[in-house]
DNA sequence: CCTCGTGCTACGGATTCTGTAGCGCCTTGG
DNA sequence: CCAAGGCGCTACAGAATCCGTAGCACGAGG
């Protein structure tokens, strides 16, 4: 599984779900993340470039096609994480 | 999303992912993984356990119903990244 | 007693993350 | 014209994390 080098880092699974919906600049993609450092930030969103996940332009950062798709395959987790830790709306 | 400080560590993805089929013992896991230095391997354990994903017995280490949920929630990502980098039975 | 395999800890060096400051660029608007 | 402010992003030092190797304590087998 290469993916989990390219998901199992430090706020690669985070960047990708902040941006699930709708995209979003570098500064407003760093305040939904909890303020995460400008350092790896970019750093990650390289990454996900290079692995073609996401992609830039003149409105922000947005997923590709198939950053949809990962996102899609991700969704379970969402319905998991409900019943795991509380069963409300966590986020 | 909680959930992320947690699977957003070196390691954590892969050492569930590798316990999806059959339960391992900590030397097993390690060789799994390949060989991941026994401190890592040990502190994600015991994130795991802790987070009520894992469990140990005199077999080894397993998934708890949760954890076997949660790797049911991960697995259309199989189905992705078979698309994603390459097409054939990539692990 | 000796050997072998197990789970796991110790520890030093390498890598990565964090936090803050700030650069260069562009758009306001006085 | 020229601040003022927002933007994407880089620099850098200190802190946290990870890696690799060595080795301990324990139990089974001979």
């Amino acid at each position: 599984m290469v993916l989990f080098d390219v998901l199992g880092r430090r706020w690669t699974l985070r960047v990708l779900w902040e941006l699930r919906k709708d995209p979003a600049t570098f500064r407003a993609l760093r305040e939904r993340c909890d303020g995460v450092s400008p350092t790896v930030l970019n750093e990650r969103l390289h990454e996900l470039r290079d692995a073609g996940i996401l992609e830039q332009d003149e409105s922000g950062y947005r997923t590709t096609k198939s950053g949809a798709a990962l996102l899609r395959a991700l969704a379970p987790l969402q319905t998991w994480a409900n019943g795991w830790s509380g069963g409300a709306g966590t986020d």
